[in-house]
This record gives C-alpha cells, sequence and structure tokens, in this order.
DNA sequence: TGAGAAATACCAGAAAACCAGTAGAAATAA
DNA sequence: TTATTTCTACTGGTTTTCTGGTATTTCTCA
C-alpha cells in the first residue's frame, strides 16, 4: 500500500461529487479511482471480483442504505477502508458507522484539504474526522441520544402514517387493527426514541433519515 | 454572449460541488468560471462589481437563504441567469424559486451532461430544469400545495419549540405569553401550511428546509 | 398617517394523544 | 423446541391538541 498507487472507489449517487472527487485526487499520484458507482449494489458485486484499498462512501444511496453496506463491506473486504462522505451529522448516525466498522467519517462540506488528508490517514491505518464531527463525538453532549434505535417493520410503518398526519383511528383503519393497537406501536415508538410527544418524534425520525 | 465566453460563477457551500462543476465545465471551451463563494453575501457583493452571465445558486446556504439571494440577483442583475442546483424536489420550493425570477432548476444528482444542457439552455434564454423536476412542475399533482407558506417571526419561533417536543404551556412560559396565544400561533400554522396536526407540521416544515 | 399585518389574548367544547399497566397469540431466533 | 420478540388488544384515566369563534394592541411600511 506504500508502494503502489492506493486503489480508490467511489459510491455516491451524486455525479457531481464523484467529478469533484476524481478531479481532487487525480492531481495526487498516489491514488488512483479504480471506480465509482451510483448504486452500492452496484459495487457490492464489484468488491466481490476487484481489491480495493479505500471506498469513499455516501450513507444515503437510493438503491439501499450506506449504514448496511458498511457492515458488508466488512464482512466481505475486512481489509478495505471504509470512509462516509455525507451530509448528515446525527451523533447516532455516526456512532452506528463507527459501530460497523468505518474508519473514517468525512462531512460534503469538507474542503479539499480535509478530504485529502482523510484520505491518507485512513490509508495509514488510523481513523480519520471532519473537525465537525470530531466536536460531535468528542462533546460529552447534553444532547447523548442512544444508538438509534430498532425499529420493527410494522413500526415503522406506523411512524409513516403518523408523519403523514393520519390518526390513529385512521391508521388501526388502514393496517386493519384495533385502534388500541396503534396506540401501542405509538407509546413503543415515543419509547424508543425517548421522545414526548410526535412532533419530536419527527423531528428526530427525519433527523436519523428514517424519512423521505 | 455567443462569441466571447459565458461568465459563469457557482455558490455552493460543498467544495466538493464546486470543484465537480469546475471540472466538468473546464472541458468547454464556451464557458469560464470567473468565481465560486461557499457564502451567498460574499457572492452578492462580488455581483456589485463584476458582470456574470450565469450563477449557478445553492439554496441551502449557510448565511442565507438561496431564494432570497436568487430575488436579490435578479432585483440587481435581471440579464444574470440564475440556475438553483440543489438536493430540494420539493414543489412549492421549486414554484417559488420560479417565483423569484430563477431562469432554471436542476437537481444535485443530475448527470454532468443534464447539467451542461441546462447551463446551454439558459445562456439561449430558455428555462432548464432536471427531468425530475419536470415531473414535478408538470404533474397535474394530487400533491398540489401552494406557495411555500410564509412565516413570521414568531411563527417560525413557536414552530421550533413545537419540533423540540415542547407542549404549548411550556412554549408560553418560555416566550411569556399566555398559553392561549401560543394554541393561536399552532392554529395559524396548520392553517399556512394546511395540515391536520403537528405531525404533518414537522414533517413538511423538514422537507421544506425551515428546520434543520 | 393610516391601513394592513402581526402578536397578543380569551372562551368552550370535541377530538386526539399520552400514560401506566397487563396480557394472549403469532412469528422468529437460538 | 424452547425462548424471545413482535404484534395484537384491553382498561381507565389525564393531558394536550384541535376547532371555531372573537377581539385588542402593537408593528410596519407605503
Amino acid at each position: 500500500m506504500s508502494v503502489a498507487q492506493a486503489k480508490i472507489v467511489i459510491v455516491d449517487d451524486h455525479p457531481l461529487i464523484i467529478q469533484g472527487l476524481t478531479a481532487m485526487l487525480q492531481e495526487h499520484s498516489q491514488f488512483v479511482i479504480t471506480a465509482s458507482f451510483t448504486r452500492g449494489l452496484e459495487f457490492m458485486s464489484y468488491l466481490r471480483e476487484h481489491a480495493v484499498d479505500v471506498v469513499i462512501l455516501d450513507i444515503s444511496l437510493p438503491d439501499c442504505n450506506g449504514m448496511d453496506i458498511c457492515k458488508e463491506i466488512k464482512a466481505l473486504a475486512p481489509q478495505t477502508r471504509v470512509i462516509a462522505l455525507t451530509n448528515h451529522n446525527e451523533r447516532s448516525l455516526i456512532m452506528q458507522m463507527l459501530q460497523n466498522g468505518a474508519n473514517g467519517y468525512l462531512l460534503k462540506n469538507a474542503s479539499s484539504e480535509e478530504l485529502l488528508a482523510g484520505i491518507l490517514q485512513v490509508l495509514n491505518g488510523q481513523l480519520s474526522f471532519s473537525k465537525a464531527i470530531e466536536e460531535i463525538i468528542t462533546q460529552p453532549t447534553v444532547y447523548e441520544r442512544d444508538p438509534l434505535p430498532k425499529l420493527t417493520r410494522r413500526e415503522l410503518e406506523v411512524l409513516k402514517l403518523i408523519a403523514a398526519g393520519e390518526t390513529s383511528l385512521v391508521i388501526a383503519d388502514q393496517l386493519c387493527v384495533s385502534p388500541l393497537t396503534i396506540e401501542t406501536h405509538r407509546r413503543n415508538l415515543l419509547q424508543k426514541f425517548r421522545v414526548r410527544n410526535v412532533a419530536e418524534l419527527i423531528k428526530i425520525s427525519y433527523q436519523l433519515g428514517l424519512l423521505a
């Protein structure tokens, strides 16, 4: 990895971002971009055939979620370094990515120096974070929120209907269950997210990227 | 504008996007990128001193809102074409930008061909939209939602506290007014957004970028 | 300076959400 | 095949929001 060029792959659904990264990395001969993808699944099948040193990975992809992709990458090719590149700066998301084995977490509004330094760091076996991310991590955080709650299929379904403005009664009707059941799901949602009412629930769900 | 190079300026808080656009446009000699900014206000003072043919403008900027910037550009330099470049695809946002005089509306996940074609179109005096945007516009819209409601300062303040999960009583306390007043603001918010309850309110506010 | 917008405030009743506790059936994982 | 989780459903009571009115004072800007 020290003499040869480092093989880098970009996975991002924004062609502009790919182009920007490519332009940036081209100027540095120690890197070579061997491929880029706008879909996570296409990348995964590529990874099965090719060696990759660093993956620069968008968390929010159209066809699948970057978090899971990260985990799969680490299962399939543990030596491949993963750098998350995203706009999301929710603490729980970051922690989850680290949990899943990410080597770095950079924000899309990072400067090219930051990006470059980040890639070099993970190649060196170190972790790498945007300044803003570092602050969020080290922050003892009054805002401490535990690892992104795992919702059941039904709960997610109910959550979306709540966000759509439907009342428990209507939701019950739509899902063909008792309104009391919906009330229970509702309560469990509030509990899992540790919030006090739907307003907060919807806000957090958005911040965590569970909705839209 | 036909013989000379078209002067293009990019305003986007993501260096990567700027780099991507720059790389893309460099290959075409009919364009020249004369400047790029990560802040709207800096750009505005630049515009007072320099001629610009096309501004590629991110709607969500750190220091100010791209919507207003668009209006100001059109007031200051009506011959300058404005292309909105953003991730938001809410109908009301698009309409608002058009209202404010934008010449084009492209999505950040657009392909380079789409971007290039878009710039050429607005230079020709035509309007230009991403395919997805065109669909949203022409859609007879079951989803019709009128121009992004204008909130008063107080309403926005209340909205944020609602999103934070505070009850009317607590909000009233915090703002040192009667709970009944908050109820009124609340009602006006629901009315302005044409929604039925806070869940929907918060969802839409997020989609419109009013929160976080 | 005068009109319209914004912020304030009230009443009263209906609807919906929230809280606490319990529990059986069904699906899924160990 | 247990064990655990998920989905379902209930009782009963409290709090909060939502609806539909009305109305005064203070800004704001044309």
